[in-house]
DNA sequence: CCGATATGGGAAAGCACTTTCCCAGGCTAG
DNA sequence: CTAGCCTGGGAAAGTGCTTTCCCATATCGG
């Protein structure tokens, strides 16, 4: 077998430095126990020869611990997730851990089938990112098997909403949506409307309300033709703006896309109407993506430390906190205001 | 110990079910032999009621292989990487493969690393993706460790310059900037410049050099000074072109950003300059980056099905070639024409 | 100079599985 | 009626590692 020569074991090492495999895997992980100075160099000699590098999944075996930790987004070409990923996988690399990812489309049963993959691989953490839908039986579901992971010795952490009762980075969607619309009415606009995302994410809903609530404290509300809902993407966006523009009525002065990627779309289609923003409709969104900075015209948004939200993840996972009481760690937006909501007129 | 109580085994399976741990066994991973149905039964419910999930860690250790495959990018927040990504982890999943990531910013040695730490894992393949660096030690490093770990079982795949000797998914970037050299001169401009991408990276090499040649069917040069370096980061472009506007000449036709992000960047600063792109100057860059599709002006490029190329490079993983001799699929860019390249008048 | 205490090495018992090999019983064919 | 074969169950030997426990030697205080 060519397979059975190259494969190398820590016996191998033992026999050929004529040691024990014992005193072999303590020189193999230095610091358990102090090896006498002759003997270690002999087995360093062997690894080296042979080419040894040890068995990391029998050693997790054999000491019940693993360094593995699953992370879930809901798809990683989106921007939103891959600025969190790269947060949380420089960061856990930085820790010694391997990071598992998996893309679950915003589908709370595919979530769970992956925290059940990572309790089978005994991981030591699992990481799901991103919005909760309101499907509440599948959300209890997904709760049922991270309650058997955490039973086992892992531990979980959520960015999004704290409703799976596990440590969770909390982006203030609705106080950072509420900030917007003070701003944005500040500005004078006064006719607003919103392109909502996808009907079951809270992350969307959350933003819708948030925003609407910024809208009550001026007295300004929505009515129902004024929120329409689309795929949190960019064509999402574009087909939202689209509806809008053939309900006919007069434009609103300003339209908020739940994120900047449907904004984008938005400003796609009100270019292809021949519509200017903000000269005919402002324009905002929400999350301040790194690669839409620039385009035309800037875009005000809410800005969310995306990469700074991967690293706390990480570090939640190392921290461990009292069970039972699971610990949510608020995470500010900040309201950008750029060229894409310049009010028609000056306010009076 | 509550950990003790709450990890169950196969053992505890069997216990529960009365019967042999090698008869749970069977009924856990059904097909290895047939077994009576009626214990069959038992065994199932044993393993409802315990809420049993085999340790896939030990199963990886008793039959040898896993089903991990390990995927290093330059920085997964880099929309080039994480479509890619995307298109991997997708197909990955589709093949039950465990998918670890780890980014690794342009260096070789940080690559060997990861790749040491997947033959440790024993992973059943490592997929490398990206550019290739010009420091021949450092992937000549790369390489050895590659060698080791194929030795010993394991698959490796690249993404990038067929340079290391394993199976490629090769993006045509000389060829790819060459058509769209032809083109540009095509389109009438003639005075070209280069936002060249970061000195060491072939990637950027090949399409400075793919460009050049295009040029030179039509017996245009570039100058010196008409090729400027910079990170391959929109950053990176924007200071790139700042230099080419500090070199103080009459501004070329058009400027060729070896990427989408850095044409971005080099939007960005013309636009700080008050240059009108394309009226001032046209602009290309290369990727057909799907966040970047909505700028303005719409960046003419050379896309490459980036997403597919990912969908590819875990087909490879699978496909077991020759050893010995590694396969290389080419894989063509198509140059898109857009508003950003017309040419200030048109063509005599 | 002697018993107490480090010190460092190794045998063996795990860890959670798979798989080979053996065996008992039931069936069929001659 | 019996040799031979299939079926399904289990004991036990791996898989590659860690870690406990035991033991021989060396060191040291009194």
């Amino acid at each position: 077998m060519e397979d059975a020569r190259t494969r190398v074991t820590l016996q191998d090492v033992a026999d050929r430095a004529g040691v024990s495999i014992t005193t072999a895997s303590r020189v193999v992980n230095d610091g358990s126990r102090r090896v006498g100075a002759h003997l270690a160099r002999r087995v360093h000699q062997a690894v080296d020869e042979l080419g040894y590098t040890a068995n990391l999944q029998a050693r997790a075996v054999a000491t019940g611990r693993s360094s593995m930790v699953g992370v879930v987004v809901h798809d990683i070409a989106d921007p939103y997730f891959s600025s969190i990923a790269a947060g949380l996988i420089e960061a856990a690399g930085a820790r010694q851990m391997l990071v598992c990812l998996s893309a679950a489309p915003a589908s709370e049963a595919a979530e769970r089938e992956y925290v059940a993959l990572m309790r089978a691989q005994r991981a030591r953490a699992v990481i799901l990112v991103g919005s909760r839908t309101d499907d509440a039986a599948a959300r209890a579901a997904l709760g049922e098997e991270i309650a058997a992971f955490t039973r086992q010795g892992g531990r979980a952490v959520c960015v999004g909403q704290p409703l799976l009762g596990v440590d969770t980075i909390v982006p203030e969607n609705a106080a950072g949506a509420g900030a917007l619309a003070r701003a944005l009415v500040a500005l004078g606009h006064r006719r607003l409307a919103v392109l909502a995302g996808p009907r079951g994410l809270l992350t969307a809903q959350d933003r819708v309300a948030g925003f609407r609530a910024g809208l009550a404290a001026w007295s300004i509300g929505l009515r129902p033709g004024e929120v329409v809902h689309g795929a949190f993407t960019r064509d999402g966006g574009y087909e939202a703006m689209s509806s809008i523009l053939a309900a006919g009525g007069p434009l609103p002065d300003c339209v908020f896309a739940v994120n900047d990627v449907m904004a984008v779309g938005a400003l796609a289609r009100l270019r292809a109407a021949g519509i200017s923003v903000p000269g005919g409709v402002a324009v905002a969104g929400f999350d301040d993506i790194l690669t839409l900075r620039d385009v035309t015209p800037p875009l005000t948004t809410v800005r969310l430390p995306l990469k700074r939200m991967g690293e706390m993840a990480a570090s939640l996972v190392l921290a461990d906190g009292e069970p039972g009481r699971p610990r949510v760690v608020p995470v500010p937006g900040e309201v950008i205001m750029r060229d894409s909501t310049i009010p028609r007129l000056p306010p009076a």
